[in-house]
DNA sequence: GACATTGGTGTCTTTCTGTTACTAATTCGC
DNA sequence: GCGAATTAGTAACAGAAAGACACCAATGTC
């Protein structure tokens, strides 16, 4: 294969109704499936994360808060044919989730996916496995929150990703221990119970004490 | 960019001498530096990690334990100037770390690299980066040893790549908690001290208990 | 045989985590 | 108004995990 026809498929994860869900394009009409991932071709010279972003920048009218690569995989049918993928995983706040007006995207729940191509099915296995990995080795939560956010907001970040329930108290602890966060003078009041003050990310340089080996995986 | 010429360049990692080390070829003479990531491109149909599994194996005689794609690049001079490289990164175990008779390929202890191009130097960091990262993910340290070994070489391993000392005692806790290990019959005595058991990489697959959130990170 | 060297474990102390319970501030129903 | 319901935030205790230290075991060296 001297040369080959080459792809960047876009994961573009957003937070939608208490749950994790992915940017969709609808497929040309006489495609098999009726969705698929955005993608287009690389440009000449274009870093692959750079091309990414400006797809799903197309699409949500925002820069996504993360883009990473992902997966490159050259199995499995994709809709246009192409040689092979190149995975995108792309990260955007809650309240900066909306498809650009003109455009068909659509936001569908992880759970909750139309078919796919067995190609962009691969892919997205793979950004959404790597997004709940990556979360212990960098703060990504906060890239799926706007810039201010409660501390009950990113907990439910913290539990969508997870898939479970955390404890309020030991998760507080353990995140004001971690400096990451810096409280605003601002409360905000939603219905009822009582407002809860606003805190931004703001990671203090701070180097805590090297701890032990984890020899359990997920 | 319609067709794009495309390279899987392989990172292969070993322990050698006390150090993790790549596995590099000499350049074509002429060539603006003389060692380089051994690579190919991917034959049509070719999944890309077996792929790097088949370049590496080329130079090895054996296959890698653990082959995995860590990164696509376009930025940057390629040494025989593609497009987009495919990282692929690939572990082999200490005692199968010998480069295949005939070949010219060679080790070198990755704080003593010899000039590279610079895409092959990007995909260099982001291999050994991940390599670091993938450690609390999964089992990847077993990858870097023989089917059996000492509890003091794999606390070796760890140290290698985590980059610090470990309490022998905690490893030895946490390792035998976490039900990873299976002692052999044979005890191997090698010069002065005490002969140290063999142990097999054997995962009861068995669930820890859920733990909180890891605020902190690498 | 004393000693250095490496392997392996027991145990105490410190730190961290899970849990329960409590206080604080707001809205809703009456 | 005023209490009930609801959500935010924290204190304090108990159990678990991790770090440090000491100690014993088995081998080679002198």
């Amino acid at each position: 294969m001297r040369r080959a026809t080459v792809a960047v498929d876009v994961v573009t994860l957003s937070p939608r109704d208490d749950a994790l869900a992915v940017l969709l394009v609808p497929a040309p009409s006489g495609a098999r499936e009726r969705w698929g991932l955005p993608w287009d071709g690389p440009r000449t010279g274009e870093a692959i994360d750079v091309a990414g972003s400006r797809i799903a920048r197309a699409l949500l009218g925002n820069t996504p808060t993360l883009v990473e690569q992902v997966g490159a995989v050259s199995e499995g049918h994709h809709p246009a044919g192409v040689d092979i993928s190149l995975g995108v995983l792309a990260l955007s706040p809650r309240d900066a989730a909306a498809p650009a007006a003109g455009s068909a995207a659509a936001w569908f729940p992880l759970d909750a996916l139309p078919a796919l191509a067995p190609r962009h099915r691969a892919i997205m296995d793979l950004a959404s496995i790597a997004v709940r990995l990556r979360m212990e080795q960098a703060p990504i939560a906060f890239h799926l929150l706007p810039a201010t956010f409660t501390l009950g907001e990113l907990q439910g970040i913290y539990e969508l990703l997870l898939g479970r329930r955390l404890h309020k108290a030991s998760f507080r602890r353990a995140l004001h221990a971690s400096r990451l966060v810096q409280p605003t003078d601002v409360w905000r009041s939603e219905g009822r119970g009582r407002p809860a003050q606003l805190f931004r990310f703001a990671p203090k340089k701070r180097r805590g004490p090297q701890r032990g080996v984890r020899f359990e995986f997920p």
